[in-house]
DNA sequence: GAGGCCCTCCGTCAGTTGTC
DNA sequence: GACAACTGACGGAGGGCCTC
């Protein structure tokens, strides 16, 4: 490591002369840090920090040393009397997205570990898929409807519109999980946004859904359209509603939150890449100058015998 | 082949954090 | 404060491996 490490564990107290606490029951590890060839590394004790990262801590070229204490977790938080307590809890309960932790290393880091990029050029990948596939829509209860409309992909939230689905599949529909044989249905139109519709669904035995109207209610958020057959007069009903609306919201939250735990795993992943990766440099790194070291102790060895 | 176990991936929900 | 984004936790599905 490019740095002396001055590591002092539990059962060996600390003799760097900084004010240390004896009464911590975590390990404490004291890091005297000095100047070493490293890139510049901000003093950056958080939780993301690993144990084989202690080395690498540097402030301002300056020999420094920095108590840190593991959180119970596996993590390392500074401990000394620089943060303060507040300062300290904050850093416990703030846990950055993997987005940013990435970044920051990567940006500390040696080129060759990749930012994690916006989602600007992934959003239109997958707008241009999903416009590729205008024609089927998603029930609720995960069924795949064809529509079959002359021009479904022309469908508008003014005024009334009347669509035909059938089944696209093979089995029959059966319509679920919606009270009183209503479904929600999710379709994309040809600019590639999310309509969400929710149909009394009445199939045949062949198979086919029946016409529905369809009105787009000014409650409902934009790009979510109604399709009710009557009005809403009785309790029963209105829970009914309050119920399909729940649903709804629920619905389009969903879409949205697959895509998200899509990227979270993948940010996930990357983020536990790039700390494999840092760990396999580090421990080179400490290899390489244990080496360096044994073979400095013997030529002084060798020098010292000589003279 | 059947059954059990383990692992990985995915979707979902709920709670937290960030942004405007 | 409202809304969006993020993430931990949970459970289900599917595949690989092992034992019987």
């Amino acid at each position: 490591m490019d740095g002396s490490i001055d590591d002092k564990s539990e059962d060996s107290p600390s003799s760097s002369g900084s004010s240390q606490p004896q009464n911590l029951s975590t390990v404490v590890h004291t890091i005297t840090a000095v100047p070493t060839a490293i890139p510049n590394q901000p003093v950056q004790v958080q939780s993301v920090i690993q144990p084989t990262q202690q080395s690498v801590i540097q402030a301002a070229g300056q020999i420094q040393t920095v108590q840190v204490e593991e959180d119970g977790e596996g993590h390392l938080v500074r401990t000394d009397t620089d943060i303060g307590i507040e300062k300290r809890r904050e850093i416990l309960s703030r846990r950055p997205s993997y987005r940013k932790i990435l970044n920051e290393l990567s940006s500390a880091e040696a080129p060759g570990i990749a930012k994690i990029e916006e989602d600007k050029e992934e959003e239109a990948a997958i707008t241009s898929i999903q416009t590729t596939i205008p024609s089927y829509v998603q029930t609720s209860a995960g069924q795949t409807i064809q529509i079959a409309a002359a021009n479904q992909n022309e469908l508008t939230t003014q005024g009334l519109q009347t669509i035909t689905m059938t089944n696209a599949g093979q089995g029959a529909v059966t319509a679920a999980a919606m009270p009183a044989g209503t479904t929600i249905v999710q379709y994309t139109q040809g600019d590639g946004s999310q309509q969400f519709v929710t149909v009394p669904v009445s199939i045949s035995p062949a198979g086919e859904v029946q016409a529905y109207q369809i009105r787009a209610p000014s409650s409902l958020p934009a790009g979510v359209v109604m399709a009710t057959p009557t009005g809403i007069t009785s309790p029963q009903q209105l829970a009914e509603e309050s119920a399909r609306k729940r649903e709804l919201r629920l619905m389009k939250n969903r879409y949205k939150n697959r895509e998200a735990a899509r990227e979270c795993r993948r940010r996930k992943k990357e983020y536990v890449k790039c700390l494999e990766t840092r760990v396999a440099v580090l421990e080179q790194q400490n290899k390489t100058l244990i080496e360096e070291l044994k073979s400095l102790k013997e030529l002084y060895c060798h020098k010292a015998e000589t003279e």
